[in-house]
DNA sequence: TCTGGGGTCCTAGGACCC
DNA sequence: TCTGGGGTCCTAGGACCC
């Protein structure tokens, strides 16, 4: 069989190379870009982190992550941009218009991250190289952004060559005849799927670099780290053979909402308004995708960072916001320990086509036709009119936000595994 | 560095069944 | 019968990604 040729393309500093690109659309003469400049959240409502950092932020030691308090001691200056989802999206739309016009086959991983299968499009198109090249040099002049991208065989090497070499603006191949030079010095934390608990297991074993665990014997990986340890093994080695697929849209496995809330939570009730608003968001998204749900999951943070999470499974799916509310309040009362609440999210999945409604032996079906007749015309409501137009009257004098959270349609959804 | 919000997958233990 | 083993379901928690 022909060998594949992978293309992953990879925005540098997406979301601030986006606002810097759209400043300048809109007339600006300041490139954000070239000066100290993070795009975060609002410290006010603890939501204060650095999502994304300019290259200049480099040299005050300001890492992705950190909250802007901290950044702003190192570096009084920084100029902090508030994110603004919407324009991340259509710049992503327009990069992925660009891509398209070089193979059919891709994949969107994250909002600024693509897979190519460039395999058919090379007797078209010709050498990959020079058409990552163009792709790269088309994005730049004509949506103002940068792109690293990486060419392989398949898609972790690719991944693995847009991600850990030259940036910005670079082209690397990572073909497998390179992966002893070129993949195997890098450090052992720069793996896909090496985080932040598995670095110290696999240096505890000696292993510092990707070809230390390469070279590692896999039975022995397998034994301290299960099946992880055996596809970290694999990866390190540069064996990978998942597909490009057009699109993850269709398998869904679950849609759940979260937020950080200003202030800590000691009541029951305030905590309540709080999971009423995310419900209302998570059952509209599930109604939205013509799903129902079998499964209800409350996560609780608490002021200290520790937390919990209770689910349950239900006898019969639904996809009604009163129903998954009244589950939400009991898997609630259930999780809390009566401490200071400073996150709450919920979380549906165990998701089933929304076509074949089982009527249970309890309730009306006519009652239950009106139920959903009436969620589906407040979702035309908010539709319409935006998500604050109708309002639950328990939030009406409140802090609490008619609906929490929520994603833009067809945004791009990643899974953990590539 | 005192840590957002959106996801997915894996594992271990207990309940329950045959 | 107080004792086995295997299978499946459910739940809580952990790990990883961007």
């Amino acid at each position: 069989m022909k060998d594949r040729i992978i293309f992953h393309i990879d925005c540098n500093s997406a979301y601030l190379s986006f606002e810097a690109a759209n400043r300048l659309r809109l007339g600006h003469t300041l490139d954000i870009r070239t000066i100290p400049s993070v795009v975060g959240g609002d410290p006010k409502t603890r939501r204060g982190i650095i999502l994304a950092k300019s290259n200049m932020c480099k040299q005050y030691k300001i890492q992705t992550g950190e909250t802007l308090y901290t950044a702003l001691a190192k570096c009084p200056s920084l100029l902090i941009v508030k994110p603004n989802y919407k324009l991340y999206m259509k710049c992503s739309d327009a990069m992925c218009d660009i891509i398209r016009e070089y193979s059919s086959q891709i994949q969107r991983f994250s909002i600024d991250e693509v897979f190519v299968d460039y395999t058919e499009s090379e007797q078209i198109f010709g050498d990959p190289i020079t058409v990552a090249n163009t792709i790269r040099e088309r994005i730049k002049n004509e949506l103002g952004f940068t792109v690293n991208i990486g060419v392989s065989n398949n898609k972790l090497l690719a991944k693995m060559g847009s991600d850990n070499f030259e940036k910005p603006d670079k082209t690397h191949t990572l073909w497998p005849h390179e992966v002893k030079e070129k993949f195997w010095p890098l450090p052992i934390g720069e793996l896909f799927m090496v985080g932040r608990a598995t670095e110290p297991k696999l240096k505890k074993m000696g292993i510092e670099t990707i070809g230390d665990l390469a070279r590692m014997d896999p039975e022995l990986v397998k034994l301290r780290l299960k099946s992880h340890g055996l596809m970290i093994w694999q990866y390190a080695n540069g064996i990978e053979d998942s597909v490009v697929r057009k699109s993850n849209y269709m398998t869904i496995k679950g849609i759940g909402n979260s937020t950080t809330i200003p202030f800590d939570v000691d009541e029951k009730d305030m905590a309540y308004k709080y999971l009423l608003s995310l419900t209302e968001s998570v059952a509209s998204r599930l109604r939205s995708s013509k799903h129902l749900c079998q499964v209800i999951q409350v996560s609780i943070k608490y002021s200290d960072f520790s937390r919990v999470q209770h689910q349950k499974k239900l006898f019969n799916a639904t996809d009604l916001t009163n129903e998954i509310y009244f589950y939400t309040r009991f898997l609630f009362d259930e999780a809390w320990n009566g401490d200071a609440i400073r996150h709450l999210g919920i979380r549906v999945s165990n998701l089933i086509p929304n076509d074949n409604i089982q009527y249970t032996l309890f309730e009306d079906p006519a009652d239950l036709e009106r139920k959903r007749k009436l969620d589906a015309t407040i979702d035309n409501i908010r539709n319409l009119y935006g998500g604050s137009s109708i309002y639950r009257s328990t939030l009406l004098h409140s802090p609490v936000k008619p609906m929490t959270g929520g994603v833009e349609e067809s945004y791009p959804l990643m899974t953990s595994l590539i």
